[in-house]
DNA sequence: TTAAAACATACTAATTTAGTAGGAATTTGT
DNA sequence: ACAAATTCCTACTAAATTAGTATGTTTTAA
């Protein structure tokens, strides 16, 4: 039940959107090295964050990528969201995917992890990247 | 930041002993077949189950396993826990591993892992097996 | 004394996560 | 026109974790 690398990585890479003050966009190699990621790797986390909406890129040379919307309508939801796919604490609550319980008809469990799920989620849902940006 | 299965196969084994209305021990046999876990594999979640002070062991034939506290005494964190060594979504919770971050000593997202950790406990704190007894 | 149970340890297989390699396509400044 | 810097794309590989087996030993009740 851990965060993935990635979730940290990204989180930490598009904080760093947030904070700049330059209208040009920010190249990928710029956050690798500031924030010790491995480049190639970055490059394709940015592309995830690019299909969850997050961040918006500019191609060729001196392109790079931007925020896609304010900082305080990016939620870690949604970031952590765009690292795992899905924000699912449970495989019976991921769709299309078999269960290990049986009894999956009338199972005991299954309401316990769905409300596990919502508990986590509204938590992640009520942090924005702006809740960063001020508390520095 | 997934549940592993040996949590979701504890739950259900102690779940088992908790329902159980018989005064002798449950052998692990009996568990693994009705919960469809492999026999092997569940005996080692139950050394862990017993590490961890959930269930009391008798040893030798007509042996098994009994709870070793009232269902009301045992919570989804004890549970969960036992199953995944610590309840740490994010490595920088864990006493002694490495942590991503270099910045460590002020780092802007500590705080954050660290609340929605203690979040997530407050959630499995507040549930027990009694919950589930009488959902039934 | 035998059978059924827990206990122990080491190994293996499968899956997931993290990271690399090698480019193609796009854009800008010279 | 062209070189450089960038995103974009796909396939591969390495490392780590998770899930499961194998092969027993030890304990105890009948
Ligand atoms: S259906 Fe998911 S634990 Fe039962
Ligand atoms: S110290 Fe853990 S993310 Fe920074």
């Amino acid at each position: 039940m851990k965060i993935s690398i990635n979730a940290d990585y990204m989180l930490r890479a598009v904080f760093e959107l947030a904070q700049s003050k330059s209208d040009k966009p920010i190249p990928i190699s710029q956050i690798a090295k500031s924030q010790h990621i491995p480049s190639k790797f970055l490059e394709k986390l940015f592309r995830r964050l690019k299909q969850y909406d997050i961040v918006k890129a500019i191609k060729g040379k001196n392109g790079g990528y931007f925020l896609k919307h304010k900082p305080e309508e990016i939620t870690m939801h949604q970031i952590i969201q765009a690292a795992e796919g899905q924000v699912k604490i449970h495989n019976c609550l991921e769709r299309s995917k078999e269960t290990t319980c049986r009894n999956i008809d009338n199972c005991i469990f299954r309401e316990f992890w769905h409300k596990f799920n919502i508990h986590i989620d509204e938590f992640l849902k009520s942090y924005t990247l702006n809740d960063f940006l001020t508390s520095k």
